[in-house]
RNA sequence: GCCGGGGUGGCGGAAUGGUAGACGCGGUGGUCUCAAACACCAUUGGGGUCAAACCCGUGCGGGUUCGAGUCCCGCCCCCGGCACCA
């Protein structure tokens, strides 16, 4: 047995004997409380798992192991996201099937987690992409569209060029698709959707419930976008009935008259109304233009086309000046009944509310803006509490208001109130809520993903397909690219799409696929049951697992798979299919690899990219330059691994060069674990040796060793070495348990280098035939395995076997607790100040009384010095901690 | 601009309002070695001193308190997200 870490000499040997074991099987024993641990749902790329995906899997499964030795039935499952866009654009690159591409790689993706050793029950793993898991994903689909939740609809989407496909809102940033980085265009197709908005008011209330990251929490919020205000109806004047008085019967007879809808959160500023302004694609303007002189008729129709021609980039840029134009037409404002000018402008989104707003220039910065440049006056309706109406534009909330007719004198609170109840009265118009989330776009026009299971029948109408016909099973075929049409390849193919409808007459299949985001809306069910072939999930086995008690993965996914599965959640909820209204109780994001990157500064003729501050070169290229003495080119910067930028660290290569164990504690230990962590090597050299320290110690207190110390150790009288070697691992149970349970990993595995620390330094002083050393460290022998394992499981196995000679696993061992009156110092170090400054430390037996306390604490010659000349006013005495003496 | 999270030695980071810098990396000195690597021992916030005493120190400025990295007020900077959402 040696007394260093030799991965090599044993990681390999325990893997084989878990497997063997079937250690990791998930256990359902009556009478044992339940823990759902998971990790987000992983793409299996080709490029395999480097050692930031093990940033995510490791602290997982240190809880998973913890809560097992402590009794848990305990649900640690993996499987693999594989429909969707990035498998099918690999496959396509290599000239594949996507099928058997990612089954390789998934099988790979296996083969390195079992590597570090992760705790996954593999016998519970599944695929997206396998017909017997997108059966049911047919079916949920079928649940929504059964409750209205799934429809079609002809819309203006987000058309990503490169990938030939819709993209969700969601998976759009700075007008570009996120994945391929195209800027996105609009393209009018029928597209499905999932009524996601039904549930807008839900998924933010129900955040308040779960243990999430607040900046999670608040990014849903932020996505979901309430915001409460009032809808109201302007008339156009010259229209209708146009004599400020408003015809509720009559509304619809004379054929011209014209009306819009705006929404404001500020109607309480109805006075201080300068203009209304029009998205150029809203409804109305077809209807202006026929009753406004020729040159506004011009201008209107050219800045339509110029609004047409801008991308949503462009349009939406920040710090963009204002541009509109004048419609000719005029708004009755209903407050005060006056006229004022409608127009255009690109700053008011068609998408938003009525797609029209009242603006105020006196009280929005954009309408403010947009006032100067136009020359429109400003007209302030609300003033400070106190002192004078400010100049330019004041948007304070906290007001009172000014020429506002009979208003005149309310807080804004108030006027709102008031000016709501008014419209209400007068049917003109009501307060309503807003939500910036819209509908979830969800089919894609790609071959690799869940088939929607629709007919299009002869008579046009949607059919389900029978659950017994389900799946709708994706053809396999050898030519699948995007056809760049706008339609699906499954278009393209007439076995599939032709099929007989519900009445027997030729029908046509939907040809569209699901997002992947629907496919890991509901992984988490099914990993509750997952090899049911008769439901997508037994309801008690879902409801005895669910929910999740702690799910962890990257902060990316905040606004979309994390509110997605709680959406679904939340329709299978109404729908009586489970219990629980939110799948993830607990959420913790971990922090990215960064490898220290070199760079270099440009060259002639070269120049960066926006955004960029130097030219990406080689590990190998670096050192190529160092030794030409071009050394002084060269910089470093810490960047995320990922193979473009040639920094990646396998799993394999860590393991092969430091072992499975290092890797883990070290990517446990070297930042708290949301943030992020530099990779090292010298890092790795330093986990090495601490648990080469571990195996040391370990094989030095074999000696020490009574097996029977258990029945012997609570009787026996311990000396003060006996006492600090006990409170030593009382104490390290007791920190390792909490930051385990808290995410706490980088003190958990400081405080196990000074447990240690701790024990090595006893062992220096003890007395081999001192009966109670013997047993104090021979407790100390017994939890150190036994503390180690969620971290270190392979080196906790081979001491346990190999030192102990114990039989079994560690993991299958009892996670030790601890006693509190063992756990505390018998000797207390107290500090003394002065003042509130330190001037000494001074030792006393822990409960010694306040008295003595501040007894001893005068006698220290250290603090007579500082007390000279002065008379102490008070002291302030914390047991066991400090004393505080106040003189002057 | 708005929302969220941060700012502590050369570096990663510890600290229920109670001894700031635990633990580790790196550095320095030493032991081992023909030598190096590894390993081990000692030391390591800054100033000051032969050594001590002592002084200064948690982004900046105030405040509360016997006592503030921690609480309050006002700023600055960094990271992440959203962004003409009326």
């Amino acid at each position: 047995m040696p007394d260093r870490y030799e991965p090599s000499q044993f990681e390999s040997k325990w893997q084989e004997r878990w497997k063997q074991a079937d250690l990791f099987a998930t256990r359902e024993e009556p009478g044992r409380p339940k823990f759902y641990g998971m990790d987000f749902f992983p793409y299996p790329s080709g490029a395999g798992l480097s050692v930031g995906h093990c940033r995510n899997y490791v602290p997982t499964d240190v809880l998973c192991r913890m809560k097992f030795m402590q009794g848990y039935n305990v649900l640690h499952p993996m499987g693999f996201d594989s429909f969707g866009l990035p498998a099918e654009n690999e496959a396509i690159k290599n000239k594949t099937h996507p099928a058997p591409m990612i089954e390789r790689y998934a099988a790979n993706y296996r083969r390195q987690m079992e590597l570090v050793g992760i705790s996954y029950d593999w016998s519970r793993s599944f695929s997206s992409a396998d017909p017997d898991y997108y059966k049911w994903t047919q079916w949920i689909f079928e649940v929504l569209h059964e409750r209205g939740l799934a429809y079609r609809k002809q819309a203006a989407v987000n058309w990503d060029p490169v990938d030939k496909t819709v993209l969700a809102d969601e998976e759009i940033i700075g007008g570009r698709a996120e994945r391929s980085g195209a800027l996105v265009e609009k393209k009018w197709i029928p597209q499905w959707y999932f009524k996601i908005t039904e549930y807008a008011q839900q998924l933010i209330d129900d955040l308040d419930t779960l243990d999430w990251p607040e900046g999670i929490k608040a990014q849903q919020r932020n996505w979901i976008g309430k915001s409460e205000g009032v809808q109201f109806r302007l008339d156009v004047a010259g229209t209708g009935d146009s004599d400020g008085k408003f015809d509720l019967d009559n509304h619809n007879t004379p054929a011209k008259k014209l009306s819009f809808e705006v929404f404001t959160t500020r109607i309480d500023t109805l006075f201080g109304v300068a203009f209304c302004v029009l998205a150029p694609e809203h409804a109305l303007v077809e209807d202006l233009i026929k009753i406004v002189p020729a040159e506004n008729q011009a201008d209107v129709r050219e800045y339509q086309e110029a609004a047409k021609r801008l991308s949503d980039t462009d349009r939406t840029a920040t710090n963009r000046e204002k541009t509109g134009v004048f419609t000719g037409a005029y708004a009755i404002n209903p407050g005060n009944g006056q006229k004022v000018p409608i127009w255009l402008a690109d700053y008011v989104l068609a998408t938003y509310g009525t797609g029209a707003i009242m603006a105020v220039p006196a009280h929005d910065e954009r309408d403010y803006e947009f006032a100067l440049k136009f020359g429109i006056p400003v007209i302030p309706v609300i003033a400070p509490a106190e002192g004078k109406i400010p100049e330019g534009c004041y948007a304070a909330k906290d007001g009172v208001m000014v020429n506002s007719g009979e208003y005149t004198g309310l807080s804004v609170a108030e006027g709102q109130f008031a000016l709501a109840r008014w419209m209400e009265g007068l049917g003109i118009g009501k307060a309503i809520t807003q939500y910036k989330l819209r509908d979830w776009l969800t089919s894609r026009q790609r071959y690799w993903g869940c088939p929607i299971p629709v007919i299009h029948s002869a008579d046009g109408d949607e059919q389900l397909v029978p659950v017994q016909d389900l799946p709708v099973l994706l053809p396999d075929v050898d030519s699948y690219e995007p056809s760049g049409d706008g339609s699906s390849p499954l278009a393209h193919i007439p076995e599939f799409v032709n099929v007989t409808d519900r009445d027997g007459k030729l029908g046509r299949r939907e040809t569209d696929t699901m997002s992947g985001f629907a496919c890991s809306s509901w992984y988490f069910l099914r990993f509750c049951d997952p090899h049911n072939p008769k439901e997508a999930w037994n309801l008690d086995r879902a409801n005895y697992w669910m929910p999740v008690d702690c799910y962890v993965g990257g902060a990316e996914h905040a606004v979309m798979h994390l509110l997605y599965a709680r959406f679904w959640t939340k329709v299978l909820n109404d729908a009586g299919l489970i219990q629980v209204r939110e799948p993830f109780a607990r959420l913790q994001n971990q922090g990215q690899v960064l490898a220290y990157t070199p760079y270099r500064q440009p060259r002639d003729g070269e120049t960066l990219g926006v955004g960029e501050d130097g030219i990406l070169v080689s590990f190998a290229e670096a050192d190529a330059m160092k030794a030409r003495g071009e050394g002084n080119q060269l910089f470093y910067k810490w960047v995320r691994m990922s193979k473009s930028k040639g920094n990646v660290v396998t799993p394999d290569e860590a393991k092969a060069t430091f072992g499975a164990d290092a890797l883990r504690m070290y990517l446990l230990f070297v930042a708290p674990f949301s943030a992020d962590v530099q990779w090292s090597n010298e890092g790795m050299m330093g986990m090495t040796r601490f648990l080469s320290k571990v195996f040391k110690l370990a094989t030095d207190l074999k000696p020490f060793w009574a097996a029977d110390w258990r029945e012997h150790i609570p009787f026996e009288a311990m000396d003060p070495l006996g006492k600090e070697a006990r409170r030593l691992t009382h104490f390290t149970i007791k920190t390792s348990t909490a930051d385990i349970d808290s995410f706490g990993f980088n003190t958990y595995v400081s405080g196990l280098m000074k447990y240690v620390n701790g024990i090595s330094d006893v062992l220096a002083k003890a007395d081999p035939s001192n009966r109670a050393h013997a047993l104090a460290l021979s407790e100390a022998l017994e939890t150190l395995p036994l503390l180690l394992s969620p971290g270190a499981p392979h080196s906790a196995d081979e001491i346990w076997e190999g030192i102990l000679q114990k039989p079994g696993f560690v993991f299958r061992q009892d996670w030790p607790t601890h006693e509190e009156a063992l756990a505390a110092a018998d000797v207390v170090t107290v500090a003394v100040q002065v003042n509130g400054k330190l001037r000494d430390t001074l030792e006393f037996p822990a409960g010694t009384s306040n008295e003595e306390l501040e007894a001893g604490a005068l006698a220290s010659a250290k603090v007579q010095t500082h007390l000279e000349g002065k008379s102490i006013r008070k002291v302030i005495v914390i047991p066991n901690k400090l004393v505080n003496l106040v003189a002057s």
